[in-house]
This record gives structure tokens, sequence and C-alpha cells, in this order.
DNA sequence: TATGAATGAGCTTTCATTCAT
DNA sequence: CATGAATGAAAGCTCATTCAT
């Protein structure tokens, strides 16, 4: 009942599998949305599909995956004392692709909170240090940086690629009075 | 000789159909989603499966009429001398969700930008009119009000039901320095 | 994403389609058992995949039209005042398979009580009739009668085709002091 | 270089391997039926897949190990001098499941046969004893003994857990007076 | 020799679309 | 012109079996 036309490559392909499955997942959600056929991250992962059900026995296990990359990026510069929040909020906004994908199939899944507590705490300080020292005013909170965050990355993953640094920028514009007062 | 369990009332049933299509497509869409099944669209419209795709030959174009709908209530308040920008944005806000999910599934259809045109021309007047009167200042353009709407929309459609209100005034408040500048 | 590949032979096939789909059950089920893919089974019939979960939205469904078509047929010849009980539980060991493939996979369904009953019903006269007459004695109950067929069936169901009415008639043989004590 | 989660404990643990996905077998199949999936099994037994399939190429003579150990239990009851039929058809009875699983997968694997003749060689001496002691009458032969326990065991196995015992004797009940004559 | 990840065929199920009535 | 059954491609998922380690 079963084949054999690929060599079995053993047990230890098995982290390079899954590394494989989570960059094709990026791909393949890139360009096709999260709703596209798993069969296709398999396949382009160069993977069975057997692989892809047991590292991710679910499609959300491996959207969020894709999105734990980004966030442990994101987590890493937000770490390094000399990053702004700008430069966070920039990252961020480029890394928004995985979030809205996210956000589209995960909405009401429990690890949908931990991401963005996840996020929260890692802009937590930058955003303190900044309102200290007088980068920006005292008038915005924290949550309503996220939702900054969430409507930037809104429009950003709509804008057709070649656009998306403009409007990204253009959407910033139109936030920071708001941000900064 | 066969049994027709539904009388087949004839052409004159046609607009009526019609109507009920898009009723129908507004309820299913907007509890499972613009990808729920047709065929459940056309078993809410108490209509056969063929008469839906007589009217609309494709999933998208049923969307298009759902919004086409939400476009005109806009149109007929705007052309109202006495609806303030403020309440069109709010009108707005309100069919938010039809339009976030046509974003999702018309990306790129022609017939998106006539909307987008629509949307425009109905806010122009209004808009023009805030600045000149000095309830905004002249800093914003229409297009950062309309990316401003899009912002808004997208945040709006990810918030439970019950917090939809609050969530679009945060975000208008957030917004608004920007756009009165 | 449909295809068409056969005449699409109009909602008129839907009864015909039925009845081949039962028919083609009876023969599959028969042959591989109760877990035969319900591909195999539309192969047979001559229709698409869809069509079958229509008319039988589970495996169970199909199982039991199949068994319903027996049960009619022996519920026919119970309401003949001519037909005996050594004839009914004769007819009802030869159709034997379906009740035994409907008892494997049917364990502890609703559906299978109403069956049951059915046949209790449908022998209950024959059986009062032939303890009366004193063709059996009076010393066994209608569940007992039950019982009886149950294990007939049990055996002839794993006897080779053309054993069959040998071990039916050996089976019987050895229970009918028991019934009719 | 990569870690082995279970120490792999060489040759030695072959016979406890054996042991373990025997008993493994045993719970599993009688819970999840002669379906269940092997990895199952495998995991109940605290073994590698490969493990498995070195001591068991196949579900079939898995299956067959099972059923082995409950014949080895009968022919030592049955070698035991003052064990009587009816114990022995009690014992059999209770050993049933795994003759129904068996006989539902295994029909017509040439094993089957070997099995049913070292229980009708278990049987034989003290059916005979049986019968010239007068404990039953010398009609039935040992034929309608293998057929009478056969039916026993398929109703057994159709009873729910606790129903067992009280459907087995009625059962029996019933054979007796053909058994006996 | 034991382990357990990898593989992929195959089954189930859904749904867009067609078309006889 | 409306109906709704038929169709079948496609996607999800499972599990028997292999084989590198």
């Amino acid at each position: 009942m079963a084949g054999q036309s690929k060599t079995n490559r053993g047990p230890s392909a098995g982290p390079e599998n899954r590394a494989a499955l989570v960059a094709a997942a990026r791909v393949i959600f890139g360009q096709n949305g999260v709703d596209a056929p798993l069969s296709s991250v398999a396949k382009l992962a160069g993977v069975g599909q057997g692989s892809l059900y047991r590292h991710f026995p679910d499609r959300v296990s491996l959207v969020f995956a894709v999105f734990d990359e980004n966030m442990s990026e994101i987590e890493a510069a937000a770490s390094r004392p000399d990053t702004t929040v700008r430069e966070l909020a920039d990252l961020i906004t480029h890394q928004t692709e995985g979030i809205a994908a996210l956000i589209g199939i995960t909405d009401g899944d429990a690890r949908l909170g931990d991401l963005e507590t996840r996020l929260r705490e890692a802009l937590a300080p930058k955003w303190e240090d900044a309102q200290r020292s007088g980068v920006v005013g005292n008038g915005a909170s924290l949550d309503e940086l996220m939702m900054a965050i969430a409507m930037v990355a809104a429009v950003v993953t709509h804008a057709s690629e070649g656009d998306r640094h403009k409007v990204a920028s253009a959407a910033w514009d139109l936030l920071r009075p708001g941000l900064s007062r």
C-alpha cells in the first residue's frame, strides 16, 4: 500500500525537513495565501505528505511555526540595546505578511494570544525608553502602538510587492502624530 | 411526470431572486467568510444553484453585488448635504466587513478599482468642505483619508462583534491627529 | 475546478443512481466486506463520488439502505399468510450477509435497533402461530429465535459460497431441538 | 552523534519485545478491532515500528500470534484430565473475541486451518469421554461441537461487555438439546 | 538489532460548475 | 427561466511499510 520512489533519508533528515517545510510554507503562504493546499507546501519542501503531518498536525501549527521564526527575529532585534522603536516597527512591518496571514486563519486560536504577548513584551521596554527620552510624547499607550502596528500591517499586506515600502511609510506618517502626542 | 418541489415562478421571479441572493450572500459571507460554499448562499436564498449562476457567474461578482449595495448607501448618505465626513467615515466603518471580505478575494480584480473610485468620489466633496471650513487642517490628502479608512476597516474586521465600536473609536482617535494636521 | 467527462444525465437519473448504488454496495460489501472503499461502490455503480455522498452521507446509511431492501423482502414474505417460520428463517439466513455486515459496522447505531424491531415484528405472528399449532413447542421465546437467527447468520457468513446451504442446514439442525423444546 | 530516546537494549530484548507486542496487540485488537493501526500496537508495546515488522511481517501473523496464546491455554486445560467439555467450551467462549477477530481478517488464510485442527484435537478426547460416559448423547459429532462453538463465539462477540456471560449461557442453553441428543 | 522518522498511495469528503428536466 | 441532482477534480488525512542511524 505504501510506496517509495524517493530514497528514505532516514530520521536524520527530520530537522532538515522541518526547516524546509517552514521555509516552503513561508513562500507558499506568501504567494497563495494561508489557504493554499498543504500538499503544495510539502511538494515545494521536497517532503512527503506524511512528514508534513508529523511535524505539523494541522494547518495552524504550520502557520504558527512560520510566524514563530519572524517573532524570534523581532525579539533578537528588540534585545539589542541600540535598536529603536522605529526600527523595530519597520522590522515588524516587513514581517507583516506572516502576521496578517496568521490573523486570517488563527482568529480565536489560543496561540495567537501568546504571540501577541511576545510581541508586546519585546516592544514594551523600547516604547518606554522612547517615551522617557522624549522621542515620542507620553500620550499613547502600548496598546495603541500595538493597534497601530496591526493597522500598518493590514495596508501593507494588501499593497503590491513594489508599493509596500511606500505604503508603509505613508501609513506610519499618518499614525505618527497620534502616537507622539 | 417528475415533481418540482418549488414552483417555477417564471421570468418575473428574476429580480426577486437576485435580491434574495445578495441578501443571503451578505449573511453567509458575514458569518462564514467569503469562502463559504456558494451552495449555502443559494439554499439560504431559497433559490436553485443554477439561478445563482445565472445571476452571478462567479463568486467575485456576487461579492461585488453585496458591496455595491453598501456603496449605494454610502453614496446616498454622501449626497445629503448635511452629512459630515465623520458620519460618512462611521458609516463606512460599519460596512467595513464587506470591504475587508471583498479585499480578501478580489485583490487585483478590475472592479475593485471602480468601487474605490466611487468611494473616493463620494468622499471628495465632503473632505474638501471639511478642510475649507476648518473642521480639519489642510495637511491630509484624500488619498490619506482613503488609507485611513482601510486601516480602520482592517482592525474593525478582526475585532470581536462586541468590541467593534470601541475598536473603531480607538483607531480613529489614533488617526485623527494625522488627518487633521 | 469541476470536470465533466461523463454526460450529466440530469436529475431524472437520481432514483436510478440511488438504486445502482445500493446494488453496487450489495456486491462490493459482499465481496470485500463493509470496509471496502466507498469509491469502489461509486465506480461499480457508474456514478460520481458526489452523487454517492448526496444519497448516502455516510457509510452506515449506505449499509442500512442495503439491509433495508433485505428487510422489505422479509416483511413481504412474512405478510403472506402461507409462509412458514421455517421458510422465513431460511429467507433470513440467505440474507445473512447483509445482516452480518451491518452488525460489523453499525454496532451501537440507533438504526440497528429499528431494524431488529422490524425483524422481530415480522417474525412474532409466525412464531406464535407455530407454537399455537404445535409445530414447535412452547419452550422457546421470540428472543431465543432471534438469537438463533443471529447464530446461523454468523456461521453462514463465514462459510464459502458453495457450502452455505449445507452449513445453514446443519446449524438449524443443531438449534431445532432447543427451539422446539 | 544522534540521540536514541530509548536505549537500544540489543538482541537480548528480542523475546521480550515479541511478548510485549503480542500483549499489546491483544489489548488494542480487543478495544479497537483488528483493523486498528499497527503503529498503536507498537506504541503500546513500547517498541519501534521496525521491531514490530521484524517479529510480525504482516498484520495477520500478529493476529495469529495472539490467538496462538489463547490456543495454548486451551490445550493446557484440555490436557488436564479433570477438565470437562463444558469447562473447555466456557474457556473457549471467553477467548472468543480473539477468534472472531481472527476470522474477520484471516478468512481463507491457511494458518486458520491449523488453528482449527489444534482446537479439534484438543476437544476430541474430551468429547469422546463425555459421550462414552453418557454425559451427553451420541447424536452429535465433533464437527457439530465445533460449529456450536463458532455460533456461541459469534453472539458473544457482538454482545456488550457486561452482557457476555448471560448471552453465552443463553446460547449454550439453546444448543444443548441439539448437542446432547 | 532496535528505533522511529520518512514516504506516498489511497481513501474520504467537499464543492464549483453543468445541464436535463 | 428555475431547479437541483450529477459530476469529478482536488484537498485533507491516515497508516502500512521501509530504511538510515
